[in-house]
DNA sequence: TACTGTCAGGCGAACGTTCGCGCGAACGTT
DNA sequence: AACGTTCGCGCGAACGTTCGCCTGACAGTA
């Protein structure tokens, strides 16, 4: 496809009368030209519909103004409802700022740094932000040997430091369960990760810590550690509900929806209606938890705001401004629905 | 953040001893040098990790090499499910052939062309993909008028001709009313949106296709055009359901899971049981779906596919070359869970 | 020997910016 | 009247590539 040339500075110079420099300082704003002939170039600008080109920009201050962002895929039957705010929230404050999103494919494994080397190498862009880290993550070693500016989604080992913005997941278990236990119970089962991932140690920890305060103590046998989904979540509350009715769990937190969904699941299958006859409450308040019976209770991040904040730290950080706090915590919410009988059902 | 001077041409000619102008030709497959001069020009490029600054060679061969993707935020309720895929498989390809995406904000109205026009003037992206597209698109207008290449995810008038990949609505719907009606179902209803959507007509009209080609008259009164929410779909199957039950649809299908999920809840409310008392297939299959008591039969898309053709076919434009095909029409698959009563529940 | 051809690689220019100086004219100061 | 000081703008260079043309050496032919 043919395209006209674009209108470059020389264009608008030839028109405003004027050389290409100078449009180039009025139009950053580095002028010390006669208010007439800034005006004259301006008129130009817009009669022509001149853009900076911003390679050539990029090329000569040796910057990319993009951002780098890469996400792990979810598994084909599960769904991401939380990429959409967060990518959106990114966009937009970054397009605020002057930068935009370079996103990049995921890959496994030790080739996973590579995507990182080469964008880095090529000089497409300034920094990176990272999702889904974890302890140990290769990626936050990896850019702090090349000294190469980055703010994670999420945090990893307490030792070292980085910039980060999390959404504090201990309070919000700590507020599912207080939410329980406000409401009369006191035999309290958590739907949990297998260890050693921070954000399910995270939260776990929550869950600890509100029992705790609380004076009730933990049943080990009332903590499951399986995979985050619908099977391991009704297989596990099966397994609780079997027991004795005087002796089995009143309440079930999980750390996730889909966990909370199984259990809910598992409930109905025995006749037990989630709301009247046990309460459950899950986290992260997918969509689906609206949408089924009875509506799922559940701990809501403020996605968009995290996003958000990412951008906001790491640009500060480029522009060599030190930013308010580099590590941001965020507070979820608790929504209250049917499933842990606040409301009539 | 001071970094350190990135390695250029030059210093991988200075390592190998010859003009950067050489490596250049070596490195883009231009040669014609000596087998051990390339040896060494190689070997010289890998021990210093150059790889060229695309900032430069962008700028140098006027193209960014980019691909302009933008997409309306779903509103916080609701998940947009697809995107994860659809945006994945998209970078993939894309990376694959050398490109990469600029996602950049939606705007409101009027405003939305101006995303794209000054994606263009600054000349960021070589073309974009739209989706989200209707009838009387106006970015759609205004690429065709400055020429810009895109490939649209949807299809708009029949009349206009452009690039587009979509998947096949009709199908969809017919698919799915013909699996009601190889169960033997005659009194079928359908939840449609309101009139002038695109994708909406279109997926209806696969279901009076369907209807007709089985010789079995469509009742108006069992075609509702509301807004695709859970209660429009619950409050319209909550009618039909309330009437005489010899005389009331025994089979729903919907223009997509979250109606669909509506009329679920609505027969339960009133003791019938989708799967064993009435049949309801959605469409989109939401992850919730397989979550869902009982799960929902819904049409599946075939959304990593329609990503990787879109860039397949704007790429292909780009580059000059033909593509296979500039129209790409996807069919969709019908997966059958409980609610359609096919399996035991 | 002189002429032609090929091979390997050098050379200059250009892509569209930004940035630091430089320079003449107008103005004020001694 | 001679001399600084601003003001307003121009000038040259640089960012890291790619691209077409040029050239020097060598070999083959007449």
């Amino acid at each position: 496809m043919l395209l006209k040339r674009r209108t470059t500075l020389k264009d608008v110079a030839a028109r405003a009368g004027v050389t290409y420099q100078t449009v180039s300082k009025v139009i950053n704003g580095r002028a010390q030209v006669l208010p007439e002939t800034e005006a004259r170039i301006w008129e130009a600008t817009r009669a022509l519909g001149y853009k900076p080109s911003h390679t050539a920009r990029s090329l000569r201050v040796q910057r990319s103004l993009m951002i780098g962002y890469s996400w792990v895929p979810t598994r084909p039957d599960q769904a991401n409802h939380i990429l959409d705010m967060f990518l959106g929230s990114m966009i937009e404050e970054a397009e605020a700022v002057g930068y935009h999103l370079l996103p990049f494919p995921y890959r496994e494994g030790d080739a996973q740094v590579n995507g990182y080397r080469e964008l880095i190498d090529s000089g497409r862009v300034d920094g990176f932000v990272l999702s889904s880290v974890n302890y140990d993550d290769p990626r936050i070693r990896f850019l702090q040997e090349r000294q190469y500016p980055f703010v994670a989604f999420g945090r990893s080992n307490p030792a070292i430091y980085f910039p980060y913005v999390d959404v504090d997941g201990a309070a919000g278990l700590r507020l599912a369960t207080e939410h329980l236990l406000s409401l009369g119970h006191r035999r309290i089962a958590v739907l949990a990760w297998p260890a050693g991932s921070q954000v399910g140690d995270n939260r776990l920890s929550g869950f600890l810590a509100a029992l705790a305060a609380a004076g009730v103590p933990k049943r080990p046998e009332w903590m499951v550690r399986a995979e985050g989904t619908f099977e391991a979540g009704r297989a596990a509350a099966a397994r609780w509900l079997a027991g004795d009715p005087s002796e089995r769990p009143t309440g079930i937190v999980a750390l996730n929806d889909t966990l909370a969904l199984g259990a809910s699941r598992a409930a109905q299958e025995r006749g037990l209606l989630p709301g009247r006859d046990l309460a459950i409450v899950g986290f992260d308040d997918a969509p689906m938890a609206q949408y089924v019976w009875p509506p799922l209770s559940s701990v809501r991040q403020p996605i968009r705001l995290a996003g958000r904040k990412c951008v906001e730290v790491l640009v500060a950080l480029l522009e060599g401004r030190t930013p308010a706090a580099t590590q941001v915590l965020l507070t979820p919410e608790l929504v209250v629905r049917a499933s842990s009988g606040q409301q009539q059902i």
